[in-house]
DNA sequence: TCAAAAGTGTTACGATTACACCCATGA
DNA sequence: TCATGGGTGTAATCGTAACACTTTTGA
């Protein structure tokens, strides 16, 4: 950090790409953008945006998170950054550096169409591709981070609404991992956490319309998980 | 990302921060340099620079890695991009964005000041703040991702040179972490992770002078570990 | 012969796994 | 009463923690 002279350095634009995830029917969806304008005229993006003067990077992913989800109040979902991505020619028109953010939704609201993307839509995961510029790449670093950050941390709730029951909070591992779960073992792990999850006391819910009703839980306070709950075959990691 | 108006977007500096660390005397040592200008004149802070016109962040952060450390080969170093600190004030004068590294050396080499740096020099992490702008934060992020590193990945031997002891790998995470462990578990726990040391075979090096010659092992190819190396107490963590 | 460091063995405990089994509800 | 999903119990196994003990070197 050294020779300071507002005419030394070169000039470069500054964005946000947003992998904005959430469940929806048993898959993992993605929020995505067509694009209306040259390059990728008409391709899928990711949704994002330039900083404003006064913005972090932090502020300007909340700010594009609720421009592009039409939701008001965007303040209790999360929103992590991932990683800056500044390959020198992956704006084919001059120099673009973005800071990725991953986001998690616990429900699916239609998406608003934000005033400059011709549109916008959850997209399963697993349909996604291409998208424009570097942004498969992207998208596939977002969806391993939280694949991983699944393993250790408590992540897992922010894809469930205020209440929930252990099902569905189990069913949040089982998509994302792409594996099947042991349910007595997956219940017994989440209660012996400390602060993941806290039942709501008396309340109980119909899931599936047949069987027993299931006890709903809140998000507890804690944000790791000790010891991990590991994935039953490891399969992104080399060992 | 749309709205692609040359004359749209702010103008931002994008640099790189290298959080360069190494074990020196038993203790965790961190590479700063001596600010020369102002602000922060005198000040010491993490070595970084401007982006050049062709270069990515990783580019860019091997590059000065190279410079500050007088290295000729820096290819085989680890060098991870932690995240990006983009506040509005985070340098006084203007807009710099700085995308942020950390940087693992496995021997100590004297560093070499920067053509535009006053002095770089090996301080011991403990005793390396107050530094300039928002270093301190980013020196402490940097050291909690090894710290957390250690424990599911193979990165410790980044730390060691290319032909270790047992005792040696030991000492990272015990420097690292700040605490002692069991050597004979510590043994096990190692050598029963495929991938993570081979055995030098038939080599032996005397390591405190004393003792019975310790047997010498090369990093392996696995890059992650399975189950984890966990910390003794977890602190830095909430459970 | 002693201190220091490497290396081996063993036991107790805790966590995970893989099941079997019971409970409550709607069709 | 049956299918469905929630919930409890238990024994085998794996990994770790804690500790005693042996080996090999230099002083």
């Amino acid at each position: 950090m050294h020779g300071y002279d507002k005419y030394a350095f070169e000039p470069f634009a500054v964005t946000v790409d947003l992998a904005v995830f959430t469940l929806r029917a048993g898959a993992l969806h993605v929020l995505l953008v067509e694009r209306a304008q040259e390059p990728y005229a008409g391709r899928w993006a990711l949704p994002g945006g330039f900083l404003l003067p006064t913005e972090s990077a932090e502020t300007a992913a909340r700010r594009e998170l609720a421009e592009e989800t039409g939701l008001t109040d965007v303040s209790g979902l999360h929103l992590e950054q991932l990683r800056t991505y500044s390959e020198p020619d992956r704006d084919p028109r001059m120099r673009v550096v973005s800071v990725a953010f991953a986001a998690l939704l616990p429900d699916p609201p239609e998406p608003r169409a934000g005033t400059d993307a011709a549109e916008a839509r959850w997209t399963p995961y697993d349909t996604a591709g291409p998208l424009a510029f570097d942004h498969d790449r992207i998208l596939a670093d977002a969806r391993t981070r939280i694949g991983a950050k699944l393993e250790y941390t408590c992540l897992a709730t922010a894809f469930c609404p205020p209440e929930f029951t252990l099902g569905e909070l189990q069913q949040v591992y089982e998509t994302v991992w792409g594996t099947v779960l042991d349910r007595p073992n997956f219940r017994r792990k989440v209660l012996a956490t400390p602060g993941f999850v806290e039942a709501v006391p008396g309340a109980a819910r119909l899931t599936g319309g047949r069987g027993k009703p299931a006890a709903l839980y809140r998000a507890g306070t804690a944000t790791a998980l000790h010891p991990p709950l590991l994935r039953p075959t490891p399969e992104g990691r080399p060992a």
